[in-house]
DNA sequence: ACTTTGAGTGTACGCATGTTCACTGATTTC
DNA sequence: GAAATCAGTGAACATGCGTACACTCAAAGT
């Protein structure tokens, strides 16, 4: 390597090329689904030879496998920084359709890499999705039940709330994510569906259970 | 042709031909997606030349939409049978989960494919399958809106609760589609899941349009 | 009877793919 | 400053792909 970064550290350039198959990788996924994009697109994306692949990757499927990890670290930092905010004990469902919306705006990539990958992916890639999306559902359970008019519901409950709300962000983000460029509008009227399908949940769950 | 069957006219032969390759490509489908499945494994798997393929569909994108259209007619089907049958009346809930869950068995690999495809497949698939899904939506709609129940509701609240029905079926279907075989517990298990999540978005409803 | 039709065949082509191997040369290690 | 390391190179391969083309030979039309 001789032009793009002359004096770089060897790590620090191994890992910029790293990341550059990564995102490669993710942005020819958006247009085909992962699973159509083939080592030599990531690599020529990437400016790489298809060789310099396997210095990173031993395959494709564990190129997958590092962008579900990457898709749901995002995911993560984003319920625990929603967890901070103290306007979400007030009002859990205008807060979660809010971070919903803005999280999915932020990193729209990642989030419709998994609503695609975990349903059309290859199969280690939907089993590593579906592993991490009910991790996710336990994870926002323990949140929701710390909440004022939650805490004192079964536990049961409680997960069952969890995964109609993690589903409805599952649906939620295919929605945004099929969304068609420059339209803001479109995009308010997801978040409020957002809200009304939680608020929903939460009513219903209150009711019934009365 | 000259071993297979001999004497057939030559249209229904066509036609056994045509049924032979769309079956090929739909269990095709199942393992690696439709997107993966070539022109040359479909045709060799339904025991035809590749060239031959072209008498039936002008390429595999057109190969797509006609499975498109023969599992939403099994889907429509369905809904028609339901709409006979005098239960739905009473209780719409466990009747829906149960021709739901009945439908789905019954015809697995058709649901298993819009599942898999509406967000995995090529774009020409997702789009029709997004399309009849929205049919779907309002036909469903239409029979909601006679129900006892319902029948004073607003139309647009009445579309909203087919939306969450029809998001939900899919939901379910996806979930069955993914089970092990020879579990029927699971079954039962997930049955009771869609009858839970549909009391909830009714009593939601009630509750809240009060 | 004889001609036409058209579903299915067989060969052949150019192209993209995943993986192999021996290589280069700057950075790191000593 | 010499030696070792290792990210990235470039040529070569076998394989599977979509499609073009000329073909066969029963069934359908006359």
């Amino acid at each position: 390597m001789s032009e793009s970064a002359q004096s770089a550290p060897r790590q620090a350039q191994k890992e910029r090329t790293r990341q550059a198959i990564l995102a490669s990788a993710l942005e020819l996924s958006q247009e085909q689904g992962f699973a159509q994009v083939s080592l030599r697109q990531v690599s020529r994306h990437a400016g790489v030879v298809p060789t310099a692949f396997y210095r990173h990757f031993e395959s494709m499927d564990q190129l997958g496998l590092a962008l579900v990890e990457q898709s749901f670290s995002t995911l993560r930092r984003m319920i625990r920084d929603a967890q901070r905010d103290p306007q979400v004990f007030d009002n859990i469902i205008d807060a979660a359709a809010d971070v919903l919306v803005e999280a999915v705006k932020q990193s729209k990539a990642h989030f419709a890499f998994v609503a695609r990958e975990r349903v059309g992916g290859p199969e280690v890639v939907r089993t590593a999705i579906r592993h991490e999306l009910d991790l996710f559902v336990s994870e926002l359970a323990v949140v929701l039940a710390r909440l004022p008019n939650i805490e004192n519901w079964s536990s049961d409950d409680v997960q069952m709330v969890s995964r109609l709300f993690v589903r409805n962000m599952v649906s939620n983000a295919e929605e945004v994510v099929e969304m068609p460029d420059g339209r803001p509008d479109l995009e308010e009227q997801i978040k409020e569906g957002a809200r009304r399908q939680m608020r929903l949940i939460v009513v219903g769950f209150r009711d019934w259970r009365s």
